[in-house]
Order: C-alpha cells, then structure tokens, then sequence
DNA sequence: TATGAATGAGTTTTCATTCAT
DNA sequence: GATGAATGAAAACTCATTCAT
C-alpha cells in the first residue's frame, strides 16, 4: 500500500525516535501499526467516556460531559488518529472494514448511553436507539471532520455550548412525558 | 506531494482516457483538479438540493425528500467524491482551507432550510439556527463517511426511515407550540 | 532536450504574451530562439562598447567607461541572459559550440582595444595582445558570473572602482616607458 | 525543480551503480546531492591548492604552480563540477546562495597567496589585496568556463604560457620598487 | 532483537514539441 | 500566420518493504 501522506514510515519512526524497521519488524505492515495505534487510543477514549458517562442520567449532564471529553479528544491527538484512519480507510479498500470493525464498539456505547437516558421515559419502548446511536456516532463524527479540516474547534464548542442550553428542555420534555402517561 | 491513493493523475487520466500530462497542463496540479472536481459536483448537488427543497415546509417532507437526494448523491458518486477529498484534506496541509470553504454554501444552505422551517413556530426566534446548520451539516458529513466506509447505505436508510416516522411528530410540536402561544 | 530550467517555452510565452507554439512556428526549436536572443544582446552590447570605447586611448579612461557599460550589461539583463546560455551549453553538448562562437567577436574587440592602448609604448611589440584579450573575456566573465550568481554586483564595482584608482600608474608607466625606450 | 540538464539522477545513478531512488534516501534531493559532491571535490582542490602553493613566494613560481594545478584541476573533473554547479546555481534560484557561499573559501585562500607575494613590497599597504583576490577568483573562474564551453585547454594554458614569462618582470618590479623606496 | 542501507514500483510534475483548426 | 490543446518522454521524488549484519 501506499500509506497515506503524512503517516509515512519515515515520519512515524522519526518522531517515535525509533528505526524504521522496527516497524515492519513488529507489526509486519504500516496498516498493522497504523491499526494497533487506532485499536489502543480508540480502547483508551472509549474507556475513558465509559466511566465519565457512567453515572449521567440526564441528557443535559451528557452533553456537559460530552462536551469536556471532546475537548480531550482533540488534545490527545485522538480526532487526528482517527481521522487519518478514515482517511486512509476511505481510499485504500483492504483497510476499509477493519477500520468500520473498530467504529461498531462505539455504536454500542452510545446505544447503551441513550437507552439509559430513555430509561422509564414513555420513549423507551417507542424509540429505536440503534439509530440514534448510529446518528449520534455520525454525528460525533462529522464535528470531528470539520474541527481536524478547520484546525480550530470553536465551532464544534458553539455547537456543545447550544446543546448545554437546550438539553434541560429536553429532560424536561422527557420527564413530564413520563408522567403525562402514567395520569389516570 | 503524494496524491491520495487511489486518486491518482494515472488513474484519473485513464479513467477519463486521456493523456496524463494533460492534467498539469490544464490544472498545474492534481490537487487543483480534484478541487475543480469537487466544485462542480458540489454546485451540481447544492442546486439539486436548493431546487428539490424549495418548496418543503414541513420536517416530514423535508426528511423524505433528504432521503431520496442522498440516495442520489451515493449513486452519482458525490459521497465518494467528497470523502476522497475530506480524506485529502485531511492529510495535506494545504488543501485543508480549500476543502473547508467549499462546505460553507451548504451550511448556508442548511441554515435558511432550518430558519424557514422554524418560520412563524415559538421557536423561531430561541433557536440559533446557525448551530444547527452547522450541526445538520455534521451529521450529513458523518453519515457519509460512515456510508462510505461501509461501502454499503442501508444503516443511513435505516436512519433516513426513522427520521420519516419521527418527523411528524416534530412537526406536531412546532405547529402546536404555535397556537399554544396564541392561546387566550 | 530538456531546456534549461527557468527558460522554458512557456516562460517565454507568458513573458513576451505570445503564443507558445509561434516559438517552434518561427524558431524551430528553443536553442534557435535562444541563440538569436543571444546573437540580439550580443550584437547590440558589442556595437555600444564599441562606441563608447572608440576614442578611448588610456586604461584609466577604459576602465572608467567599462565600469558604466558593466552597470549597463547588468540592468539591460544581458548579464543574465550570457550567463543563462552559458548554463545551458555547459550542459548542453550541441550548443556549447554555438556559445563559443558568439564569444568571438567579443575576444577581437578585446584584442583590438588593448593594441590601442598599447600603441606607441616599449610593449606594442612585446606583449602577446590575444592572451591578454582572452584573458580579459574570461575576466569579465568571471565577474559577470559571480554578480549573478551573488544577485548582487557592488563587489564588481568595488573591484572597478580600485582598478580605476591603479589604473593612472599603469598608464604613467606605459607612457614613462615610451620615451624611456627613447633616452639617449 | 528540473534538474540541470546532464547531470540527472537517473544519470548518477547510472555512473555509480546504485539505485536512482538511494540519491534521495541519503541527500534528500539532487541539490544537495551535487552541493555535497561540490563540496567534496571542492575542499580536495582547496587543500591542494594550498599545499602547493605553500612556499611560493614570487609570482613566476605562483603562476608556474597554477598552470599545473589548472591541468590537474581539468583532468579530475574538478572544473566540470564546478561549471555544472555554476550552471545550475545560475537558473535556480534556491541555489545562488549555496554556490556563492561555497566560493568564499577561495577568496580567502587568494587573498593570503596575494599578501605573501606581496610582503615586503613598497606595494604592501597600497593595494587592496580583497579586491585583487576577487579579481582572481574571477579570472580563474571565466577561465574555467571558457575552458569548459571550448572542451579544450590549449587557450588556457597559453594564456598560463604568457604569464610565466611576464612574472618575472613583475617580480624584479616588485623587488626593485623595494629598495628603490629604500634609497637614501 | 535491532538497524542502516538498499530498492522496486510507484507518484507528481515538467517540458519541448506537434497538430488540428 | 497563429493558437489552444494535446502528448511522449523523462525528470525529481516518495515510500513501503526487504535484507545483510
């Protein structure tokens, strides 16, 4: 393959001051190393927003949460990782559902997350949250693109910010709904 | 530079049946062809979208005909198209800033579609329409790379179809709200 | 042939706002246009030195107005247009024989100026005036070869400066050594 | 960048045996591959020049060492290198600088030779010796080219010829001019 | 286990020149 | 006469991967 500009062999061993060799030595291919680095900061993030969406229950406290560990994302460099994968996913076909396998554990969590979030509301039984879960994870997504093709994340904290102010709405909503249905 | 793989000046000039050298000489570079290309598929889908939504008032109708446009935009190769270039962009420093500007008409667009469905709801006036361009645009951006990756669009349908069931109730809501706030 | 960087057909073209193909319409091929470019520079500096060292009978006076003609060479561009041929039939095998020839002309002036010079003094028969004008070409040469590759010419007049202050001596003693010869 | 003609990659490649694309693994580009082969044979020449040059302290015995090293400097290649340099520091630009810089060393060492052959001389203090080992520098360089462009020496080593029998006139003058200064 | 030096096969790009109009 | 578009051949350069040590 033709490694995809940018993560060459080269610039990987140079500023892990490691040989390049070393690389094909122990990963065998640059798309082996390249998928280990997404399977290890992908394991770490998904840990991470596991125990920090561990205890939410309201959407307004999600998004709050969401927000700061987004933020994270972008720091530790998880959003570059990631979108150079689906970079190089997007154009070399061998990588493409290796890269999709490692996307499906984060549908799950989001899934788990939003069933909790409906959980008792008259939604429960009446939502799909697969979908939102894939809607969710596209979306997540999508902010990512922009923010790592923009270079700046302003826009995506405008966006978390706006949903911070209406979330309380919606628990609201969620809420009343609940009751709404359980009145004689 | 490396072009993106897959994109290569052999491969499109193949694919186009002309001589290789004929790209640079009428485009100076692989990367201002690949942006020519994505103008053209870009004004193409923005006027198809503009034309086909002009007159939706309603979320409902708004979501089916999304439905039907992104349909077509997989098959004509405009989803393709745009992720090898988000997937350029990406990676080649340079490009970033062209790419980005070339999503701004459609988040344009998305904000008068949101602001005219909004029209004459109590919302019209709460709601920052720009955030939610913004966000409608991530999530587009999202589901196309998800769809993409997958090499396969029945997860987004799936979702499209969700949207569909979901939508009137939306439209209930902004309707309702409206009179609910004329309400003696 | 693979044309010397910076003077291509289509440079040419954009600078003299003409079509690139009336280059090959007219000239043939890229060495012949940039022959007679040369052949015109040429031609025209030759004519001017000529004129302007016509009435010239002492070095001192000679330096004086080479010194100008030197600034002039360099802001006509002829400096650069010399040495750009001279880069190229360094290179270039079939044209170095072409350049050596429009060197010529160059090297009888030279002779012809030094004889004048010479005239009347106790050297007129002694000193071999061709070395001494193939060595002034290939001085001037050097010169215009360092100013432009420096981009920069005040070493050149530094160097024209000093020699115009040697120059009374040398002159003093061509004229002394005359009419020693003639002492009694 | 075009290369200068002639001296292509794939034509060092040829010469030394080995693989087109190792040029670029261990110099990076064709520039610094020739700035490094520049500045190899260059500093062979200088230590030469200057061991050789080391006792001489009359001009005759400079001049007649020059001519032999001038030979020398033909027959190992050491002109062609410089002139391919030369030429193509001559049309791109990012070269000029690297070229000149490389060229300051045999000022310096030329203007050592010059102050040695001139101590002692009433023209010890009068002269400029920057300017005449610019000047020298100069010389020797359009020689070199002329040389190069001619593909035959015989010009320069007449011109070398001339100066072995004129030096010793300028010696005597030399040497004359200092006690002549010294008489009572 | 590790590494420095290769290398083959590709890439973008350049350019003089031709050619149909 | 003149021109816009085309092209063949070659250039510089990149890169994953291998290999001898």
């Amino acid at each position: 393959m033709r490694g995809f500009p940018g993560t060459t062999a080269r610039a990987i061993a140079r500023a892990g001051k490691l040989n390049q060799a070393l690389i094909f030595y122990h990963f065998g291919s640059l798309d082996r190393l390249l998928l280990a680095a997404l399977d290890l900061t992908s394991a770490q993030r998904l840990a991470r927003y596991q125990s920090a969406l561990a205890d939410v229950t309201s959407l307004t406290n999600a998004i709050d949460v969401m927000s700061h560990l987004y933020a994270e994302d972008v720091e530790v460099g998880h959003v570059a990782a990631v979108q150079e994968m689906v970079a190089g996913g997007s154009s070399v076909p061998g990588l493409r559902s290796e890269v999709v396998a490692r996307m499906e554990p984060w549908v799950r969590f989001a899934d788990s997350v939003i069933a909790r979030l409906l959980k008792g509301s008259f939604l429960e039984s009446v939502l799909p949250t697969g979908d939102f879960a894939y809607a969710a994870v596209a979306l997540y997504f999508g902010i990512e693109t922009l923010t790592h093709l923009d270079g700046d994340r302003s826009r995506a904290e405008a966006l978390f910010d706006t949903g911070k102010q209406l979330a309380p709405i919606a628990d609201a909503m969620l809420a009343s709904a609940t009751w709404t249905g359980d009145k004689p």
